[in-house]
DNA sequence: CGTATTGTATGAGTGTATGCATACACAGGA
DNA sequence: TCCTGTGTATGCATACACTCATACAATACG
């Protein structure tokens, strides 16, 4: 299986002061929303996890905890960790203002950035686009 | 001056295991990238964000001193803390590269949100565009 | 059945985050 | 000069995060 390599390469733990297991919490969460990790998929070993990036099982542990408790992932013993059901996509006002809060939020982050918000935006269109091509 | 409290109010502190003094540093950043802080704006006093989030002051402390090694803020004792100058706009190859970095993150984010990227995009254009009307 | 794999669990030790309390140092204004 | 507001600093206590080491339990497979 390629999928957990794939994966592992495209996940970075940084040294910012975030809690690692927070860290892995949202980078798997985020590889879901991509659709890196679909439903039913297997998920990384924890063991695979803790020698990538050289962090202690638990610690790998806390994070898929989470997930589970989060109904993300369906861990099993002596099996592994599995992908579950996504979350169904908002609807109507809720969506419009989720949209909202999330583009001021990103609009902040690039001005931080030093990115163009027109530039981004095209691209997130252009990326959104082509991922609709695969499907 | 009204830019304290409108800024204060426009922090959120939440219980999510980020570290209190990184989320704070976070919002800081993310207000200065907003232009909700402009270089040489006074930041809220440090006993103010104590106070208002009731958190302790070396809390608040250690964010800000993150803040000022980021070169963000200047912190002068006895007067205040205020906006750095900020940091210059990528150009080119950079800019480019660092657009589409945050357009796959903010993709991402978007899918698991729940949020049409498309729709996102089209607001994130609409907000720049109305932000560029009134400079 | 025996072995390997995978998830589950515990304890010791170290470092960090946070809160609480108490100061000190410097700037500005009454 | 005195007072107030600001940043700076320390000690103490508690809780949590992380690592390391060492297991145990359940599943898959030959």
């Amino acid at each position: 299986m390629h999928t957990q390599e794939q994966l592992l390469s495209g996940i970075r733990i940084e040294d910012n002061g975030v809690p690692i297991y927070v860290q892995l919490r949202e980078q798997f969460l985020r590889a879901m929303g991509a659709g890196v990790l679909k439903p039913g998929d297997q998920m990384p070993t924890m063991r695979q996890v803790a020698v990538a990036f050289r962090i202690d099982l638990n610690t790998v542990r806390h994070a898929y905890d989470e997930l589970e408790r989060a109904g993300a992932v369906v861990l099993i013993r002596g099996r592994g960790s599995f992908v579950a059901e996504p979350p169904a996509a908002l609807q109507g006002a809720d969506h419009d203002a989720e949209a909202e809060r999330l583009a001021r939020q990103v609009l902040a982050t690039a001005a931080a950035a030093g990115v163009d918000p027109l530039v981004l935006a095209s691209k997130i269109t252009a990326l959104a686009a082509a991922k609709e091509e695969v499907q």
